[in-house]
DNA sequence: CACCCTGATGTTTACGCAAACATGACGCGC
DNA sequence: GCGCGTCATGTTTGCGTAAACATCAGGGTG
């Protein structure tokens, strides 16, 4: 900078002006300032202007997995609406997601040079790490049902369960059966929760769950069992993946989609219109999750409040081709 | 700090020595700074720590979109990596995939906190922004074919195609046709050009192109197209989701996969195995490519040499159930 | 017993920047 | 024409840390 000044036939502190884009500055010297900066190269030093400035401007994203949809997706939209903050975003992997992983997670966190926190994370496992979660620093907790003591950003999980059950109930099926995501997610939970909801407000049989932990494979073995039940005519699965996965299962065994069995899943991954039959789905808006993530934090950052409370994005039911009325013989 | 070292009793140097775990203290000395920190909450100012040392034990990673599977993963794949070492990740995502969009990200990138650079990013783009490149930042390039230039590492893509045209004429096809990505991107360019030299070196007919965008829907409009001929009989898609496309096609117009056509697709997404029927593809190692990014830049950094030259990731052909012998009266 | 060496700890300093305050030139009003 | 306000710019200072150097105590050696 020293340099810079010299060359421009200025002080430091002008150069700095210029930099910062502060005003006061003659547009003469001004240009004079940016000529000497092109010349030498210069970059202002972002540690130091950090450790003036007590901030530095970005923002801390920890979750388990870039792998789903829905994590990358969000944390692209997290990453967009930073930098229109001029925020940065700084990824922190679990690399393995056990209670000593999240903790690690924790503890890099802590000397990490991040002004916010998005914990896009289950929450029995925020919990395990809570003891070392940095106290005073803000944060944004996404899929977790902490929102009695976090700002709390989410997918209207149930009510998309819901939709998407409703649906098919519409459609004329007597009942709908499940196949759910890991026990330990959260999302899963809720969606599994609202579609026993809804089948017993209808006053509906509940048929047992399939348990799948989000993959198309573990889809796959789901479809295989329901497959071999004649009087399952309506899947609604907890994640498009495993959906693909049921659509393959029911399409070996000889069973047409929608003719059938329909089939519903949640997410509207940007593929989903086109597996075999497009699939009837759940849309998340990950693009207002990631915004409101952002919002939320900076929200703090300004404002030192913690608003405890939960933000919830509508879904809404995109229909495809998987899902029409059962067969004649099955109708209500 | 200060306030540590009046409450351990000790100087603020010693504080420091045991934050960063410098060896010649006493370990009485240690455990009661250690002590004091805990009670006070204390946490090493990064920036200041980051302006002292020189460097922030930070990569940037410049990219279009998290949204491409291959994307995702090499992202994760380095923060993992980056992680192991000590080093954090830092996102910049280019909101628009113009020039403006790629030298907006480059100038905020000067201007961040990162000790070198991972650009995954079309080379043509890449050299649009070539200008305002920080020079002497250590750079690597992903998905590029800039070789001679920057230090680049990548699948390679040319055998993953070869792998895959040499795959269907071995099973007895005549030709093969192809569904390309987009042309602006070098891989999509690098997978064309090696299927049309292995078809020109078997002295096969080298059919049209079809031109998709690496959507799932733009490979079913290619698949539309071809399912019309009744002489295509096996189809190389640039990718798995344009595969996924080109099989939704291929069922709707009653072609059967792989008994009257056989897909192969390039990537080998999780939910390739899936498919309906599961897809024969060509599989990459995301994890390895971003484990070489990391050594790649780490090493520029520690011993200040830019290597120019190209690593190649080797692919492999993962054989699924879409791809067989074509139909008896179009055998060779 | 004086010397030096070693190892533990304290003191000084500078990293690069920007806030706060200081300076100085100019113009305007009474 | 004197004083005061305004604006552009310069000077001083300190953010939190760690390298470099200084100090000091104890122990072994000739």
């Amino acid at each position: 900078m020293a340099d810079v000044a010299r060359l421009a036939g200025v002080s430091a502190q002008t150069v700095s002006r210029v930099s910062t884009g502060h005003p006061g500055v003659l547009e003469s010297t001004r240009r004079e300032v940016l000529n000497a900066m092109q010349q030498l190269g210069y970059r202002p030093n972002s540690a130091a202007r950090a450790l003036k400035r007590g901030e530095f401007r970005t923002i801390g994203v920890i979750l388990f997995t870039l792998a789903t949809t829905g994590n990358s997706r969000t944390v692209e939209a997290i990453a967009a609406h930073a930098a229109r903050e001029g925020y940065a975003i700084t990824l922190i992997p679990v690399a393995v997601p056990t209670q000593d992983g999240v903790l690690g997670a924790f503890t890099r966190l802590g000397e990490l040079a991040v002004d916010g926190i998005v914990v896009i994370m289950e929450v029995h496992l925020l919990d395990a790490a809570d003891l070392t979660l940095p106290p005073g620093v803000p944060v944004v907790v996404v899929d977790s049902d902490a929102g009695d003591r976090y700002p709390v950003v989410d997918a209207d999980q149930a009510e998309g369960a819901r939709q998407a059950v409703r649906h098919l109930l519409k459609l004329g099926h007597e009942t709908v059966w499940h196949v759910t995501g890991p026990d330990e997610s959260f999302s899963s939970a809720r969606r599994a929760q609202a579609w026993q909801e809804v089948l017993e407000e209808a006053g509906r049989p509940v048929p047992p769950c399939e348990h799948g932990d989000w993959s198309a494979e573990s889809g796959y073995r789901a479809g295989l069992k329901l497959a071999a039940r004649p009087e399952c005519t309506a899947i609604f699965a907890a994640n498009d993946q495993m959906a693909l996965g049921v659509l393959r299962a029911l399409h070996e065994a000889g069973r047409r989609v929608p003719e059938d069995v329909s089939v519903v899943g949640f997410d509207d991954i940007p593929d989903a219109g086109s597996f075999t039959p497009p699939l009837t789905t759940i849309h998340q808006d990950w693009a207002e999750i990631g915004r409101r993530c952002v919002q939320g934090l900076l929200e703090q950052i300004n404002r030192h409040t913690l608003r405890p409370g939960t933000v919830l994005i509508p879904t809404a039911l995109i229909e495809r081709e998987s899902a029409a009325p059962p067969p004649a013989d099955q109708r209500q």
